[in-house]
DNA sequence: TACACATGACTGACTAGTCAGTTATAAGGA
DNA sequence: TCCTTATAACTGACTAGTCAGTCATGTGTA
């Protein structure tokens, strides 16, 4: 037994806090690890103790930044429900969360800048990316072969509601006022299960 | 007679173009005056006789970003074409203009990570969002009255054909092998018009 | 004492922005 | 045609400031 308790995993995940607030508000660049510290409560040297560098730290958001979500959704593989039942789930499942994504957006959208320069940004949002259509891509699939929906492409029709839910998220980052993202997302779902179910 | 001609505004264009480029490259805040510099054929010092700060020269890309675009689209409204022939023409102009919009896309989303904090951005993403409604809505508007598309809130539609855009495109970007731009463009726009038809 | 944990002053690499000096071009006179 | 002069255009070494990462020095507990 050491001499003091081991506050490891504590101290990084107080760190990994204070780094949210800090990068949200100032981007990664501006960000100074001094900024963190403070927010933190911690000195600067003692960050350097839990973490090799600020990239590393960068690097630990990166990787918890989907993977609550994910693992929620996940669930859904199991449910018993009718395909379009489990879409409507999905959909209120993602709609409930909102709020709690609304803290690390302005951080996925600061990792969309490194996207195009590097390539353990890249791999991450790829592994987001195909695990949402392992899940959805199944469950179209299912639908359409129950008859629920019309028969098609469902990796397509997957495709097309990831982006209706991407694409209004981000209309609201462009303007919080214009868009109300519970209302807009249940409007466009709507007209897109309006398309997909049989005439 | 000046002893030289005035090349004030080829200069600034120069410079623009040496910019786009180390921007997407690095990032605005990797990116040194130098590189641009460099890539400009010119000094440093040249670079703040046309531009009074790094800054300046990032808000002056701000405010190129949606300019042609958005120009080019304002024809529509004078077309006198039925409303889902000009939805179909809409489809397929920002289709055929993605290839060129490809090299600016990692400055948009170098852009979107400045949203958060800079009022600037803000405005420009808020002022672009708005001339694509006051474009789009009045389309749509016009195909409820024709009773070319079903009864509904035109503005709700309206919003969700700019998120499938947008949210198309940012999928593209987590994994250009996964999406085909073209292709799923086409498909997202098919289903939800399906979904927008009268039965 | 021994050890984990913590600190914050310090260092050195890096870069936006400046400015004193240089160069290229056009106009006008001889 | 050649030379002088005016000045717009340009240059790059330099300054002043910033900040990631280090390390010598505590401090509290078993």
């Amino acid at each position: 037994m050491s001499p003091k308790p081991n506050v490891s995993e504590e101290r990084k995940e107080q760190i990994t806090e204070a780094a949210t607030t800090i990068f949200s508000q100032k981007g990664f660049d501006k960000a100074r690890m001094d900024d963190i510290a403070k927010e933190a409560n911690l000195s600067k040297g003692t960050l350097y103790l839990y973490f090799k560098s600020k990239d590393a730290i960068i690097e630990h958001l990166l990787n918890r930044l989907f993977e609550r979500e994910m693992a929620d959704l996940q669930l859904l593989k199991e449910d018993p429900r009718p395909a379009s039942e489990k879409l409507t789930i999905f959909t209120e499942k993602i709609i409930s969360d909102i709020h709690g994504w609304a803290r690390v957006i302005p951080i996925m959208y600061e990792f969309l800048g490194r996207l195009f320069r590097q390539s353990v940004v890249q791999k991450a949002f790829k592994k987001y990316l195909h695990s949402y259509f392992d899940l959805i891509t199944p469950l179209i699939q299912e639908g359409m072969d129950t008859g629920e929906f019309k028969a098609g492409n469902a990796g397509e029709t997957a495709i097309t509601i990831g982006a209706l839910f991407e694409g209004t998220i981000l209309l609201w980052v462009y303007d919080p006022e214009m868009i109300d993202l519970e209302k807009h997302l249940h409007a466009g779902m709507k007209l897109l299960m309006d398309g997909l179910k049989k005439d």
